[in-house]
DNA sequence: TCATTCCTCTGACCCGCCCA
DNA sequence: TGGGCGGGTCAGAGGAATGA
């Protein structure tokens, strides 16, 4: 009976934002958010990579790399950012900073509107099962990890060269919330200062999306993740005005699911994910071919016709 | 209201079947 | 025989219900 329940409002959440879509395409200004166009082409892990110095994740010649902040108070390190959280934080910090144009973001007064703001539950308690307190741990996660981009110039199959970027993504910041109370407004204004090549990164190739995909799609950070990369390539593909692209699942998986250890189950949950992500993004045109699927121009999720007026200068590749 | 408990979801791994 | 595929199980993370 519970197990009816619970996967009648998982899945309802999903029809309801399908029905949503489907009916009313187009977002309103609320309802966009962006991601970077590199956050997009490499990810965050889906799931905690243990105790490692480094994490890392390559596509083609870009890789993204992950160095976790330092706890000073324990003498260990803080951990990595990992599952749909820090996703749903880095959807808002890129909105935030483009609809800002400041490195400076505010919180805000209280938690509970920050977390629903980002699209999480403040009505799951203070306990350490609750939002609050997995929002507080992956936000010092995110913050206070040092992201490195790494691009590889070849020719030939042959390293010329390369160029690298070092950020940390929120080397200041004030946070006064209660987390054990989301709901308690505070005197002060929580908000944090992002990097100054972390901030320029982000706002330099934004990709446009839907919020209301993201809170239907926020369970399962594979999804999130398909449906940021599809909205991206289908955007690239009207861009440069090609019909169609070829996309292998060996190459696929390393891009977004390098930590998957069977690519068979990469391709089944990528597929499980997929039908996700297409009932939310009805414009997303793609077919399944051998060794891997086609992906084609279509419309992207938010109408390139308004998005184009920022974007134009800033997407490209 | 908050913290805990229970259940679901997701990723990892294994196994067996099918086909070239 | 090896690769592709689907199904099953397990552990950890996430979501929802419940009792103090």
């Amino acid at each position: 009976m519970i197990t009816c329940i619970n996967l009648g409002k998982s899945l309802s959440l999903l029809l309801d934002a399908a029905t949503e879509i489907q009916m009313d395409p187009e977002p309103t200004e609320q309802d966009k958010a962006f991601l970077t166009r590199q956050l997009v082409q490499v990810t965050l892990p889906h799931s905690s990579p243990g105790n490692v110095p480094i994490w890392k994740r390559r596509n083609g010649n870009l890789t993204l790399s992950i160095r976790p902040g330092w706890n000073h108070e324990k003498d260990q390190p803080i951990g990595y950012p990992f599952g749909s959280i820090p996703r749903l934080l880095l959807f808002w910090i890129t909105t935030e900073a483009l609809r800002t144009q400041s490195r400076k973001l505010e919180l805000g007064e209280s938690l509970a509107g920050f977390m629903r703001d980002i699209g999480l539950d403040p009505s799951t308690g203070g306990g350490k099962r609750g939002d609050g307190r997995r929002l507080q741990n992956q936000m010092e996660r995110l913050f206070r990890a040092t992201i490195s981009l790494e691009m590889m110039d070849t020719k030939d199959k042959n390293v010329i060269g390369k160029r690298w970027i070092d950020m940390q993504v929120a080397p200041e910041g004030e946070l006064w919330w209660n987390f054990k109370n989301p709901g308690q407004a505070t005197l002060f204004g929580s908000w944090i200062e992002l990097g100054e090549k972390f901030y320029e990164a982000i706002i330099a190739s934004p990709v446009p999306l839907d919020k209301r995909a993201l809170r239907a799609l926020k369970r399962s950070p594979l999804a999130l993740d398909l449906y940021a990369w599809a909205t991206y390539k289908t955007y690239s593909l009207n861009h440069h005005k090609k019909v169609e692209q070829f996309i292998p699942w060996h190459a696929f998986m390393a891009q977004l699911g390098a930590e998957y250890n069977d690519h068979k189950n990469f391709k089944k949950k990528a597929k499980a994910a997929f039908k996700k992500v297409r009932s939310v993004y009805p414009g997303l045109e793609m077919e399944e071919v051998d060794g891997g699927f086609i992906i084609r121009q279509g419309k992207t999720a938010i109408r390139q016709k308004q998005s184009r007026r920022k974007l134009s200068t800033k997407i490209s590749g």
